[in-house]
DNA sequence: AACGCCAAATAGAACGATTCTAATCTTATC
DNA sequence: GATAAGATTAGAATCGTTCTATTTGGCGTT
């Protein structure tokens, strides 16, 4: 019996997004959306992808990230280093940034309330709010 | 009456950090902390410095920030698009992003507890946490 | 004031992450 | 299966930053 390639979810959520289901799409759909949330920088779902026997190119692996950021399917997060990583976790929430390993994880309580920031500045409104707390292993 | 370019404070705050009071660094210094609480980015610094007619390479703006870092005189400020900030407050704060403007502000009241945040995992500690609260001019 | 030592400053090359460009290939439609 | 619009591609270009090798300058000693 063959492994099931289809990617029903993914075909699914591009449908939603209204992008066309090419097999780079799909192929990263699949890797993004299809075993929990996950945090992934270009080049490590690039390489991912060809790993997984998926051929596409570092450019597409971007323009694809961007495209479901607009359509709402990612959260970007901004660290030090130029690096940026795309988040599939779409509620609210902060991070651990592990410095020593460059590595994310969510933070299960923000510890902050979205709702108790001071108003923000007439004509202005609130697109994001990063909580970002990085950790360093402890030396012993 | 002369202007008085001695950098009085400026010179003081390099003794205590040890740096050598070289006429780049105490230029910046006299350029970041005679002023109330900036921020600014290294290209901002160097094109400031130059105008004010200090010369000054921007490497030197780079090596001077990060030196001024170390020293505990300055703050770091992470964000979208690669840039670095730095900042003169060293009050634990947040910061208003003003997208549209590339600006940054001091967020007043962070609106969050640092020391409500869950213990960080088992072998790290805590070393920074940033609240950046993004902003977008509202279209009228 | 001249000497010399070493830290600091410099220009420009190198770098890593990302974006752009122009050509080629796919997909959906007729 | 021809066509047009959209997507992918390799590689060049860009941006902010760091590195490198060389020159300059601060400062304690004669």
């Amino acid at each position: 019996m063959e492994r099931d390639e289809t990617y029903e979810h993914a075909q699914k959520l591009l449908k939603m997004t209204g992008l066309r289901p090419t097999r780079q799409r799909l192929g990263l759909a699949h890797l993004l959306f299809d075993q929990g949330n996950r945090h992934v920088t270009a080049e490590g779902l690039h390489s991912e992808a060809c790993k997984s026997g998926l051929s596409v190119s570092l450019a597409t692996v971007y323009n694809t990230l961007h495209q479901f950021m607009e359509a709402g399917l990612l959260n970007q997060v901004n660290l030090e280093g130029a690096r940026t990583y795309f988040d599939t976790n779409l509620e609210p929430h902060g991070h651990y940034y592990f410095a020593d390993r460059r590595e994310l994880m969510d933070v299960p309580a923000p510890g902050f309330d979205k709702t108790a920031l001071p108003a923000p500045p007439e004509g202005t409104q609130i697109t994001r709010v990063d909580v970002i707390v990085t950790l360093h292993d402890v030396p012993k």
